[in-house]
DNA sequence: AGCAGTCATGATTACGTAGTCACAACCGGT
DNA sequence: ACCGGTTGTGACTACGTAATCATGACTGCT
């Protein structure tokens, strides 16, 4: 039925390990004969089997990109990565997070992976720490867990938080508040606490009572707009942290329903730099995330763990700069 | 290095053909030598080489999933395909359309994958004909190619774009453009001639100089919606139809910035309801594709094609229907 | 011309699993 | 006690490729 090598071989007369030297282009098979080969796999319209191919070589070329295939952050980092490892001759198997870690775990363990990125950890995801012990080569984009130090490539997003902190403060405002992610990803700490460190170090305390904390999503941006805003306009801040992009449109829909203008009445800013903030209807000012150059340092990163270029004990961090940009939802506080 | 089924066998005191069939579940291993076996597996820390089960097995219960990572709509088939293909087992591959056909064909041959799912398909792909021919078991998802009747999950283009036209010729227009997409495309045709027919089987003709082209994508709106606005107020359509969300969203900013008020100047709608025509910002009229549900059937329907349920002669065309969604950027016209 | 060295190719084997076949132990019926 | 049948397990092999090793032909040097 399917087309192999030994076939090749009968047909062009030769033995089948002069047809997989051949076709792989090794140099020590006679130009003579390298023509006979092709010409008898194109006739039998022969395709090596990957299969084969992997058993053989113990190596499949192919990486698990882990990711949250709800959330419209992560098909931003799936492009710059699958081109990145394309050009290695890296191929993506999408594996989407669904909350059972464990399940992951024998699919990246089975061999049918070469490497995988990671961009859903947790702070105490065991995940990270399994594989490291299993030698599986890895890398953590965007978040990674406390359980073990491993290589990573993130935002500086203590400093982007920062950035924010100052903007406002600076801005003149002394009533702030912010919508932040689940306290269980790096992420949203080192938001969180690089906004609220800054702002007390210029003078100005965030109380908790105007933190709202959820999911990274539209749905938490819109509710916890509403938890710090939908009050009296002397009990409310004047301008808040967006954690996300996502969170900050949730946050700009709720103000449009309440009333509210922004930035007059309240200045809203976000983290990420999604292709939406720009938009004429949003001008979000952000806090702009290199992601594809990130996704692309992640992936080459991690190929270059694969091969061996880098030893998997030289531990790598590598922080992003991030650049705030500013658009029209932030100014000065009013009234 | 890596713990292979022999070393479980040796430690467990058993032949590696047992240790296969124990850890499958097989009913004719004794309860004792299972838990042997168990034992052993877990002592060790073995995980099934997935390479050596595919080579024996001549399956990968892996599929393809061929699409253009850098559009949105496109993700939003990935979860539900993947989600359902988990549930049967399956993993996903995602090959990124980069426009070179011929490199995605060796890659859908070699055996890596059980199956394909295409979602990228032009009307005179010969992808499908040449993957047909080698009985590669794979579904068209959302377009499909004209060079060869094939298994195709499609939203009823014609029809939504029908309901269109019956909208704006009913609501009062008379002056009646369209942005549509690229006419390679099964959907770009089906939905252009769906609304140019229906108007004229109202008495109401789209002039061709009033039908713009282009990519699937925000710009085209952009650009598309200028070149046939930005004209004497009596010179220029009252509605445009817009063939996908992107662009009808590319259109409403492009309106904004051209200073014309959606409906009360310009009707526009658009085609598929991504989540963000329901936005606050936008709500945009549109046509509802049951887009979860095309990813769904089409995965499930690959299925049966790769175990049989459904023979690969047996045709399945399905066409799911799809719904007018009435919001915001619709009314009669003025003046 | 003889010999070490190179070169192109063939023969054989490894990769890790699952499937086929063989076999020994045991069963119950006569 | 003999025999056909069942049952659990082991031995062996296939899957398709790449790598290793072997071999015979040829090269260039003396």
């Amino acid at each position: 039925m399917t087309v192999t090598s030994h076939d090749v071989a009968r047909l062009a007369g030769v033995s089948q390990a002069t047809v997989s030297r051949a076709l792989r282009g090794d140099a020590r098979v006679q130009p003579h004969t390298l023509a006979k080969v092709r010409e008898a796999a194109a006739a039998l319209g022969y395709v090596p089997s990957q299969l084969g191919r992997n058993l053989s070589t113990r190596a499949t070329h192919q990486i698990a990109m882990v990711a949250d295939v709800d959330n419209t952050l992560y098909h931003q980092l799936i492009a710059p990565i699958h081109d990145q490892l394309l050009a290695h001759g890296y191929r993506m198997a999408l594996f989407a997070e669904r909350g059972d870690e464990t399940s992951q775990y024998e699919r990246l363990l089975d061999r049918s992976v070469d490497g995988a990125i990671l961009t859903t950890t947790r702070l105490r995801s065991s995940l990270p720490y399994d594989l490291s012990k299993r030698d599986l080569p890895f890398v953590q984009l965007t978040r990674f867990s406390d359980v073990v130090d491993w290589h990573h490539v993130v935002a500086d997003n203590a400093a982007g938080a920062a950035a924010v902190a100052r903007l406002f403060v600076n801005g003149g405002h002394s009533r702030i508040g912010a919508v932040v992610g689940p306290s269980d990803t790096s992420t949203a700490r080192d938001r969180e606490s690089g906004f609220r460190t800054t702002a007390e170090d210029l003078g100005v305390v965030v109380p908790s009572r105007w933190v709202h904390r959820g999911e990274y999503n539209y749905e938490t941006g819109s509710k916890g707009f509403r938890a710090l805003l939908d009050t009296a306009p002397n009990q409310r801040p004047t301008a808040i942290f967006c954690a996300n992009d996502l969170i900050a449109v949730g946050a700009l829909h709720a103000a449009a329903e309440l009333g509210l203008r922004v930035p007059h009445d309240v200045s809203i800013v976000g983290f990420d730099d999604l292709e939406m903030a720009g938009w004429p209807n949003f001008e979000l000012t952000t806090v702009r995330v290199p992601r594809e150059q990130m996704a692309r340092h992640a992936a080459e990163l991690l190929v270059q763990l694969i091969d061996g270029t880098v030893p998997a004990g030289d531990i790598q961090r590598l922080v992003h700069p991030v650049e705030l940009v500013l658009r029209r939802t932030h100014g000065p506080p009013h009234g």
